[in-house]
RNA sequence: GCCGGGGUGGUGAAAUUGGUAGACACGAGGGACUUAAAAUCCCUUGCCGAGUUACAUUGGCGUGCGGGUUCGAUUCCCGCCCCCGGCACCA
């Protein structure tokens, strides 16, 4: 019977309880229990939990707790990703410090958290705006630093005019700031970068290893973006050569004219050689002029200027080729030069039309020529040459390879990944651990003055200026230490690079000898299991296993890949299909929900919406989450019906509902899992269950509602944790039938049921259905076949 | 344009990966209880039709569209359409 029951009363004295007895504390080392650490994306302290938390931190607890049943050693830790620019700008809005408004929403949120009775190991818990944190996050920078890994240099910068910082390129999306949406701007500036470029292939190379769902690992390869190719120099008619990056050295015979990226030096230098001096110049400052913006909303015609007076000879042939400048080109990718193969690339092959450029034909392939014409496309394939010299007739594959040698060019990658850049020019971070000596030669802080603290006299509203250039204790204790004319380096970290290691901090988050020892490392690392958001595919997740190997190259860390398995995990919409959102008037608070309903029934609608592990969105039904607090009740009033004994049909429902319960947690189907104890309740309310049985069934429940089965686990007399119960085990004999009820198809059309015993043979099984005189009916004619799937099906064919 | 993931009732979704499509839940309709409402309980609920006073019973169609393979297709193959996410002149 339904049953209501004082989910606030019950979730605070288990809360309690279970944080007085520790159980779920970081496990110790020293035992024969297989380890499994589970992992999630900690939050950003913004000053309340939401339903995206809710779901991302509650549904995994499922496994977790499952998990620990089961007798694994799970470690689960949560901390706070603490440094980031919106605390900066609260705390301009509101007139305070970052560091009040950040502490205080931890505080916050730590209560929300707990309201969530999540088995969380509270005393791993780190945040990474705690001094003893990044002190470490500025040794590994230091350490970078020295192996040239981390290193200054001057580029052209993604620069967001409304946070005034620079931004790396994985935060630009659509040609604006992935926080605030503002515009890009390009800005040539002297900024820190880490040589995430040098880890290219390793990235690529070691995705094969884990077991991530494939959609993210191909994201990655396509972000690095790994091209095989070549690089060929083209002497100038200056004296300098001209070296070029292609992935199709085979079509080098094909070479029609060259073409700079407007931004490439040597159009700077040869200034009074071009003859076109001023329609040049023109056409760069044209281009600097345009922001990412103005490049997206091309209509892609293209546009160049010719370099009047410079001409390249094709090392092939010792053809004479023009050189253009065009910003179809672009300077930070491969060598910023192309040559130019109308006739096989159709960017090429547009430029060519519209300055009435040669095609030249190299390639054709075989059972019939195409070759383009003024008039047709360019040819990408690959086929045979010809027009090739002493190279036609051969393959396009095994031509790039030889051509490449005969003219003394290099095969080699190139990467669409560009240098991660993280310095930022705001406050509320981590200062970049350098000073600079007189002569302005960076050095790294040494590890004795780690850390090296954030200056609390500055103001911190942007002006564009860094916001420590302006702390005057900053300059001081940078003479003091170093010496008169030493001066500290103003910018402090991306935060993605405090979120790029915390998963090591949880491991020894007190250690002041180290970030964390190598035994607590060899103990748990890898993660096991790391559950997350689609948004961080190609950010979070690629710095992360960046900064993971540059760790493990310098012998400090024992994992080469920080995350054996990956789920990533979709939306939840507002009621009204959209994402939630202050403006649409759309969003569910989970602090009224869990108010109103209780944590365990917000945790279960959310694990019941649909399958966890797939990137899909889920509205919110307001129907749907009563729909679980009533099965909750009818859980609650199961007492009512425990009995002396219980029919079988209970019995081997159990069973069944152990397997499944089991087999869809560990496929993440947490909603297919309910399901199953939603039969299981309906069947017990009309034929009852013993004592047993119901012991078995809160087991099963304790996962998803770990406070209302740990109140039903008491009343029923136990002194123990329900959670510390052992997992059922399914009796495989229980599992199968022995009859069942199959169907009955005549030309392969549905026409019935018979139930006959599950090992019936083919004999018994026609016989039963002849029996059946819906079946009878129908088999009028002479039977000229059948197919017999035992427990699946039969099918007469007439 | 390229890459990845999808399209199943009024809704969220199931389907042991080729074997009774729609489990479970929401919503809706009807009934019981109640002075009444809420809550709860029971029944019905893919669509269209036949049939009966009411049951019982029964036919056809149905997993984005069009083909194909198969005794049998939500599942496999071919060709389209649409939606979501990512990338976007990367040589």
């Amino acid at each position: 019977m339904h049953r209501k029951f004082d989910h606030q009363a019950i979730e605070q004295k288990w809360q309690k309880r279970w944080e007085d007895s520790g159980i779920y504390a970081t496990p110790p080392s020293d035992t024969n229990q297989e380890k499994e650490y589970v992992l999630l994306e900690f939050p950003y302290p913004s000053g309340n939990l939401h339903i995206g938390h809710w779901f991302g931190f509650a549904v995994p607890d499922i496994y977790v707790r499952m998990r620990r049943m089961q007798g694994k050693r799970v470690f689960f830790p949560i901390g706070f990703d603490a440094f980031g620019l919106p605390a900066e700008n609260a705390a301009i809005k509101h007139n305070l410090n970052p560091k009040e408004w950040t502490d205080a929403n931890i505080a916050h949120m730590t209560d929300q958290l707990r309201s969530m009775g999540n088995a969380f190991s509270w005393d791993a818990l780190c945040r990474t705006s705690d001094p003893e944190y990044y002190r470490w996050t500025q040794w590994m920078f230091t350490q970078f630093f020295e192996k040239g890994l981390a290193y200054q240099g001057v580029g052209v910068v993604n620069w967001c005019p409304s946070c005034n910082t620079v931004l790396a390129n994985e935060q630009v999306v659509n040609a604006a700031c992935e926080r605030c949406g503002a515009v890009v701007l390009k800005k040539e500036m002297l900024e820190w970068k880490l040589r995430i470029t040098e880890y290219a292939d390793r990235l690529i190379d070691d995705l094969e290893e884990l077991d991530w769902p494939e959609a993210i690992k191909e994201s990655q390869r396509r972000w690095i973006g790994r091209s095989a190719g070549a690089k060929i120099s083209f002497k100038l008619s200056t004296g300098e050569t001209l070296e070029v990056f292609t992935t199709r050295p085979d079509t080098l015979f094909g070479v029609t004219y060259m073409v700079l990226a407007p931004e490439h030096p040597l159009v700077e230098q040869y200034k009074d050689i071009i003859t076109n001096w001023a329609d040049v110049e023109a056409y760069v400052a044209a281009t600097r002029q345009k922001d990412e913006q103005d490049r997206l909303d091309d209509t892609k015609e293209k546009t160049g200027v010719k370099l009047e007076g410079v001409t390249a000879t094709n090392p092939a042939n010792g053809a004479k080729v023009p050189v253009y400048i065009a910003d179809y080109v672009l300077a930070g990718y491969g060598t910023g030069a192309i040559m130019a193969v109308p006739a096989h690339d159709e960017r090429d092959f547009a430029f060519a039309k519209k300055f009435e450029l040669p095609v030249i034909s190299v390639v054709y392939q075989d059972g019939g020529e195409i070759r383009p014409t003024s008039n047709m496309q360019a040819n990408p394939g690959s086929g045979r040459l010809k027009n090739s010299g002493e190279f036609d007739g051969m393959n396009s594959e095994e031509a790039k390879k030889t051509i490449t040698e005969k003219v003394g060019g290099t095969l080699t990658n190139t990467y669409r990944l560009r240098d991660w850049s993280v310095g930022r020019q705001r406050y509320w971070g981590v200062p970049i651990p350098i000073v600079y000596d007189p002569e302005g030669k960076p050095h790294a802080v040494p590890q004795e003055h780690l850390p090296w603290l954030l200056p609390t006299d500055v103001d911190f509203r942007p002006t564009g200026e860094p916001p420590l250039a302006k702390s005057a204790e900053l300059k001081e204790r940078t003479e003091k230490i170093f010496g008169a004319g030493w001066r500290p380096a103003v910018e402090t970290l991306d935060t993605f690079v405090d979120s790029s290691w915390f998963f090591l901090r949880y491991l020894d988050p007190h250690t002041t000898e180290t970030f964390a020892t190598l035994e607590h490392q060899k103990d748990w690392m890898p993660i096991d299991l790391y559950f997350g958001g689609a948004e961080h595919t190609t950010m979070h997740l690629l710095y992360s296993r960046f900064w993971q190997k540059a760790l493990f190259d310098l012998g400090v860390v024992t994992a080469a890949e920080p995350y054996t398995r990956r789920i990533n995990r979709g939306l939840v919409l507002g009621p009204d299909g959209n994402k939630m959102s202050k403006s649409k008037g759309n969003v569910i608070d989970p602090d009224e929900q869990v108010k109103r309903l209780g944590a365990d029934t917000v945790k279960m609608y959310l694990a019941f919406m649909g399958p966890y592990g797939e990137v899909t969105n889920y509205p919110w039904d307001l129907g749907g989450i009563a729909g679980i607090r009533r099965f909750l009740e009818r859980a609650y009033g199961l007492t009512d019906h425990i009995a002396e004994s219980e029919p079988e049909t209970t019995t081997r429902l159990l069973h069944k509902t152990i397997d499944k319960v089991f087999r869809d947690i560990n496929a993440y189907k947490f909603n297919t899992a309910i399901s199953a104890l939603m039969v299981f309740v309906n069947h017990v309310e009309k034929e009852g269950v013993t004592d047993d049985s119901y012991a078995i069934f809160l087991r099963l429940l304790a996962p998803f509602a770990p406070h209302l089965a740990e109140e039903l686990w008491e009343m029923a007399g136990n002194t123990t944790s329900v959670h510390q119960e052992a997992w059922p085990q399914a009796d495989s004999a229980l599992l199968t039938e022995d009859t069942v009820t199959i169907g009955v198809q005549i030309n392969g059309k549905h026409r019935g049921e018979i139930a006959i015993a599950a090992n019936a043979s083919e004999e018994e099984a026609f016989a039963a259905a002849k029996a059946n005189t819906k079946i009878q009916e129908r088999l009028t004619g002479e039977v000229r076949k059948i197919i017999y799937v035992p427990g699946r099906i039969l099918n007469i064919i007439v």
